[in-house]
RNA sequence: CGGGGUGUAGCGUAGCCCGGUUAUCGCGCCGCGUUUGGGACGCGGAGGUCGCAGGUUCGAAUCCUGCCACCCCGACCA
């Protein structure tokens, strides 16, 4: 139903209107697919933001921020990652304006101002962080790097997509060195279960984690790992990733360091991120059609409380109780609002609220204080209970763990209904044609099955999951043995 | 870059085929008043290069030509 993200504006400003709208930016121009983070969708993604901050700093990484601009003599380095990201940069080539000869009011890019060497607006930092790092490392005393970022990027995608893929985004990147491949690996795997963690825990959205097949995999990285999500409408979503780089970028950048006997080996590394596409999938994870639905954990504002003055009856005491009972539940630290504003009709507020997934409620009105009771109002389910005044406080506390505890049991439920495990290429392609969610079969491992497949049916391998046990299973399209077990599926 | 479609107020639109008063309606916005237990109502008001340029005509949102932009489906996309 509404869960699903639409082209269609119309469905995009019902849903999303209070987070994030697509820039409306010039009459005629190139400048398309951006975002614009209204402050309702940022505290969202502040609130995610600090979640993941704190997990990132409790295993040992530091935040530090690396320039947008990337020297294209940089980003060439590593060929792969260079060739990966080629057709999507948007570039720097000037940097001065003039105004037009000809034309009054006008500017035009001064030709005197070309820059020698063009300048890539970064898509990924790897280039720019890693002629940093050689300038860091020299012995394996510097070693590990545990180095993250929040920061912008720039894709010139052919066509962007609201939330999911928009030409600049907002997300963290993290860029790790190591003095072994081992732990480089472990790295690797310990973001990745920080994803994992992050997404079941607080945004209620289960995920599977695995590895990406070759052809699906970063430019430039040895193997990706990634959580992959699953949206209402049966379309898997790329949630994070997190990369094994080897020493590729070691060696294209020429970063060694000396070990404790003093011989000179690269440095292995990593580099991970999520980004701003994480508030699409909570969203799409969670909405149902009366608007937002967030988990209490990561809304901006977790209970909502909407006097009701109706005939100018004991207006007084009712504001009095309202912000009494407002200042009890700010006191325990959580996020509430009172919703005092004035020529609004209850119902308008009532659907405002949510609209906006908040995922608590309770009116205050001549009723309630005749009874010393509220009804405490749950956003996830539409359900209701009476509470004493009293109680409100305790009982709103506790509501903010049971509700995001259902949210998360729900979304499991979700998953597990909705993965199938088949080996008759027939059923294959009927589920994936009804977009029933994931599907795991056996793989030879090729890239022409994989190809063919993904050719047939528009399913591609999301994931090679972590516990793989394929024996004696056959691939679902050549028939050989399969080499792997995986999760197939359409996605964003 | 292929195939289809659309451009009229902040948003959504009618009018176009068949040219003719002051370009329609809804939402939103502003003012005043009455309201407030599920998206309030009345009255008044502001807001338009009808995508752009040219042409036909006494007269063009409407017909013709060219251009531009956007959307959808493909291709593309860690």
């Amino acid at each position: 139903m509404g869960n699903k993200i639409t082209s269609r504006k119309d469905d995009y400003s019902k849903w999303y209107n209070d987070i994030i709208s697509e820039a409306d930016l010039a009459e005629s121009s190139d400048v398309r697919g951006c975002m614009v983070i209204k402050p309702y969708g940022f505290s969202i993604w502040e609130l995610m933001r600090s979640q993941l901050d704190k997990m990132f700093k409790e295993t040992g990484h530091e935040n530090a921020y690396f320039p947008l601009f990337v020297p294209k003599s940089l980003f060439e380095a590593e060929e792969k990652n260079a060739e990966g990201f080629a057709k999507e940069c948007a570039v720097v080539t000037h940097y001065r304006l003039k105004n037009d000869p000809k034309k009054k009011a006008k500017l035009i890019v001064d030709p005197d101002s070309k820059l020698e060497e063009e300048l890539i607006v970064r898509p990924t930092s790897e280039a720019i962080i890693w002629k940093t790092y050689k300038k860091w490392i020299q012995s394996y005393r510097d070693l590990p790097i545990l180095i993250n970022q929040w920061a912008n990027v720039v894709r010139w995608e052919m066509r962007t997509r609201l939330f999911l893929r928009t030409t600049e985004f907002l997300w963290q990147e993290g860029h790790t060195a190591h003095a072994t491949k081992e732990e480089a690996i472990e790295e690797t795997k310990l973001i990745n279960n920080i994803y994992a963690e992050f997404a079941e825990k607080y945004m209620a959205m289960p995920v599977v984690k695995g590895y990406k097949s070759e052809s699906e995999r970063f430019a430039g990285a040895e193997e990706t790992l990634c959580i992959e999500a699953l949206m209402q409408d049966g379309k898997a979503l790329q949630a994070g990733t997190s990369h094994f780089l080897g020493q590729n970028f070691a060696k294209a950048f020429d970063v060694k360091f000396a070990d404790k006997s003093g011989k000179l080996e690269h440095v292995w590394a990593t580099s991970w991120g999520v980004s701003t596409r994480l508030m699409g999938a909570l969203i799409m994870s969670h909405s149902d059609d009366n608007g937002l639905v967030l988990p209490p954990v990561l809304a901006p504002i977790q209970v909502i409380i909407i006097p009701v003055t109706k005939s100018k009856e004991n207006v007084n005491e009712i504001e009095e109780k309202s912000n009494q009972i407002f200042k009890s539940l700010e006191t325990l630290g959580l996020r509430v609002k009172l919703d005092d504003r004035e020529n609004i009709s209850l119902g308008y507020k009532l659907n405002d609220s949510e609209v906006k997934g908040i995922p608590m409620r309770i009116i205050i009105g001549q009723k309630e204080l005749e009874n010393s009771k509220a009804d405490i109002f749950f956003r996830h389910d539409m359900s209701k209970f009476e509470v004493s005044f009293d109680e409100i406080p305790k009982k709103v506390l506790e509501s903010i763990e049971i509700i995001q505890s259902k949210m998360i049991k729900k979304s499991n439920k979700r998953l597990t209904d909705s993965t199938h495990e088949v080996n008759d290429y027939d059923d294959f392609k009927k589920l994936i044609k009804s977009q029933s969610g994931f599907v795991i079969a056996g793989w030879d491992g090729s890239k022409e099955t994989e190809e063919a497949i993904k050719n047939e049916t528009k399913a591609t391998i999301r994931c090679i999951p972590e516990d793989n046990d394929s024996k004696g299973l056959k691939c679902i399209y050549s028939g050989k043995p399969a080499a792997y077990k995986v999760i197939f599926s359409k996605s964003y």
